[in-house]
DNA sequence: TTGTAGGCGTTATCAC
DNA sequence: GTGATAACGCCTACAA
């Protein structure tokens, strides 16, 4: 059932001796490098010798000699949101395709931890990067690709969130809303300067930052709530923020969709479970992870990937939207 | 800022030769083993050279020369519950502290990914295991921890579940609950088993079993809301699966608490977001990481860790839970 | 078609 | 105190 995770590790040295060969040669077989020449019945005893005693290959050994570990680096500002654990899977399926791993650090938003994770990273030898909203070092040539931002030297797949914001904001103005709030998360990354400058550019209305956490963006609605403007409907910059809209307007007794409209962005499973279901941009985590990867493969196996890769967002409309209250 | 991702990698060589020793020198007091064997002048110029070079050692040829890369392997069911995020901050903080870096592994709630997953940290040169809620290999001698699984072997971290269930049901009872149903996780593992064992022995009602997700929940609890007993409240083996019993009541209609009263496990961040805020049993996720690495570091120093460390849950009273209404 | 040999960057054991 | 030197397990040119 379980592979062999052995006392002695078996070498490829054990295994040549064992199907009565040299070491050079198992290495030619098992690296698929055997094409013409070594024979089928040299290459299958090798294979099933190796096979007996469940073989795999030193990591660190076949590193050191090839300089590649065959993996590459996920850095998250934040394993804890529910987002990156699908993109990670994402990651780690196309990864696998590949013969990849990922390994995943996490920066814990944190700039020590993050410059930490990646001096981990890098002294593991990992053959490249996958920076998520988070800034790959400037100045240096990394291979890496960085997941929403903005071009800026690396390749860039990214979540097209500019229509995201668009169609929440279209959706809200259909329904008669004249007064939209923001609940922004104060983290300065491209993500949310793209959702910041596109939800002013289509004329939204008074925003509050807060941090990217249930409880920050439940003080950034509440002083919207409490501000001067008369906000009928509120855009969060992700669904974790909305939960906490959630909350900011249950505790100043106001019905959603009835009193408040709320919109959010990713479409996390949760996002389903609100009282009411939440309205809110659908983003492909899984499909991000995966695009990224593939990014990063083109750019290690020397091709030239493009430099900026946009996934499509689609709103799904759910009961936290409704047309303001007449008399609002 | 950033350390430097170089593209000539830094080698003990060079540093050896801007301080104009040999490099086993550098070796010997980059490891710390100089004590009383490297002058103090020659200390610092190495130290010196180290840190102008920004040189890190290559740990690809550590691991292959000492056989330990200073890693852990984390193998969790599903990197998409928020409950795992946790865990593992909880056990990278905790590994951080001794030098050694935690490898995730998604086992995908999947047995092939999950044999492909150990096989490839076990490549690695991973220095041990922590399993969480995945069986360590039967009959191998493994250097790992469980992490909420009940002792085979192994030394085991876990929540004290049943001490959960019991609170749950007690704090239940005490409202007036009879009939208490329970939407339970179909996977076969020991945190669920315990959970359906305790609940059994204090006089729970019926159960339904379903998939770890909010919509396996869903199904699960329609089926226990349409059943012949008359249930009054529903324990949900964790917060998700909670979430998927908002949802059947509400598409039964039904008000929770007033017409039933629903309690989870884990107290996720979302358990307050919902309407009305979850009752559920708070787990302390970071310190059961912090806990397991602390175990497995243990074992790994040869030291024998305690076969057993069960950590205390507590009832977190919310407003998912009243007494029943009269007449059920 | 197969085997030999050298080296990747460390650590660790010895001589000096 | 310091510096050669020999592995660790793998890949790969080159020799046989």
């Amino acid at each position: 059932l379980y592979p062999a995770i052995a006392e002695h590790r078996v070498t490829s040295v054990d295994v040549a001796r064992r199907a009565g060969v040299s070491q050079s040669t198992v290495s030619l077989v098992l690296s698929g490098k055997s094409r013409g020449r070594v024979s089928a019945r040299t290459e299958a005893a090798v294979r099933a010798a190796a096979s007996d005693l469940g073989y795999a290959a030193n990591v660190a050994a076949r590193a050191l000699r090839t300089g590649s570990a065959r993996t590459v680096g996920l850095i998250v500002p934040d394993v804890t949101n529910p987002f990156f654990g699908r993109v990670l899977r994402g990651a780690q399926q196309a990864a696998w395709e590949e013969g990849y791993a990922v390994l995943l650090a996490d920066a814990g938003n944190d700039r020590r931890w993050q410059l930490a994770s990646l001096a981990a990273l890098n002294a593991l030898t990992v053959d490249g990067y996958l920076f998520f909203e988070v800034e790959p070092p400037p100045g240096q040539r990394v291979r890496g690709v960085a997941i929403e931002t903005l071009p800026r030297g690396l390749p860039v797949v990214r979540l097209d969130g500019a229509a995201g914001v668009r169609a929440a904001l279209e959706h809200l103005r259909s329904l008669g809303h004249g007064c939209i709030g923001h609940v922004s998360a104060e983290i300065d990354t491209d993500t949310f300067r793209i959702r910041r400058e596109t939800f002013d550019a289509c004329g939204g209305g008074p925003r509050e930052l807060g941090a990217v956490s249930v409880d920050g963006a439940r003080e950034a609605a509440l002083r919207l709530l409490d501000g001067r403007a008369e906000v009928t409907a509120i855009f969060a910059d992700d669904d974790v923020m909305a939960f906490g809209v959630y909350l900011a307007a249950r505790e100043r007794g106001l019905a959603i969709p009835a009193d408040l409209s709320v919109v959010g962005f990713d479409d996390l499973d949760l996002a389903r479970v609100l009282d009411p279901p939440l309205t809110t941009v659908a983003a492909d985590a899984e499909g991000l992870g995966a695009a990224a990867f593939r990014a990063l493969f083109a750019v290690m196996s020397g091709a030239d990937a493009e430099p900026e890769r946009v996934l499509p967002v689609s709103l799904v409309l759910r009961e936290s939207t409704a047309a303001p209250a007449a008399g609002g």
